[in-house]
DNA sequence: ACCGTTGTACGACGCACGTCGTACGAGCCT
DNA sequence: AGGCTCGTACGACGTGCGTCGTACAACGGT
């Protein structure tokens, strides 16, 4: 059957849910080590706190927001990021969150929050 | 008395509350204000769509997250934009957030989401 | 053919957030 | 002193979101 992944059109990406998938830590969490090792990592490779179906929903939640494709390979799903769609289109905004979110997690962290 | 309004220092702000901040709408439409006039704007000098305790409450929400400083004149208070902070912390962060803002409001925006 | 792996669908639940109205406080002006 | 303006405090309410578990679907290997 279809198997086939929805994603926004690069020009649909809309800043509203770019910043409400980029809201959340765990999301943040997997651009941040999706922008660190290599493209194509299945959702299996991230190590989150949180349960497989969670799991499924972040993802989902940063496909549809465009800040991520996402593709089959067998029963797999190989992740990569849209840097280019995202960066033309809200110029240094993710890259930016990124540098924040790994140097906050490498860092002591003043305060966590949350 | 008091009449002190609590900032967070500039090594306190947290990347989870200022993307957090920077999720509403609302907010975003104060930060974008702020940033194209001059400072020492009145929380009264913004045309919000909400009532004047949701306005508090938002103004509240970026000053606590770092984003903004409030200082009384009189009954009013005005707001200025703490970039120096904040761009020191997150690198191209806020400015990019805005500047995306700005463009989306001025656009036709392809898609209004929400 | 079977089973394991990988991810999805579907409720369900609880909490946090955005929203509001009303009542109040603090300061200015006449 | 009195009234006006600007903002806050305090509930209260609805909804959306993050979380989970269980059941299921698609694919690959043995």
């Amino acid at each position: 059957m279809a198997r086939e992944l929805t994603h926004p059109a690069a020009a649909d990406v809309s800043l509203d849910a770019v910043l409400a998938a980029l809201a959340d830590p765990v999301r943040r969490t997997i651009l941040a080590q999706l922008a660190r090792g290599h493209d194509d990592q299945a959702c299996i490779a991230f190590e989150l706190p949180v349960s497989k179906s969670t799991s499924t929903h972040h993802f989902r939640v940063l496909r549809e927001a465009g800040l991520i494709t996402q593709r089959y390979e067998g029963t797999a799903i190989l992740n990569a990021l849209r840097t280019d769609d995202v960066e033309a289109r809200f110029p240094g905004l993710v890259s930016s969150v990124i540098e924040a979110e790994r140097r906050a997690r490498s860092d002591g962290g003043a305060s966590a929050a949350r």
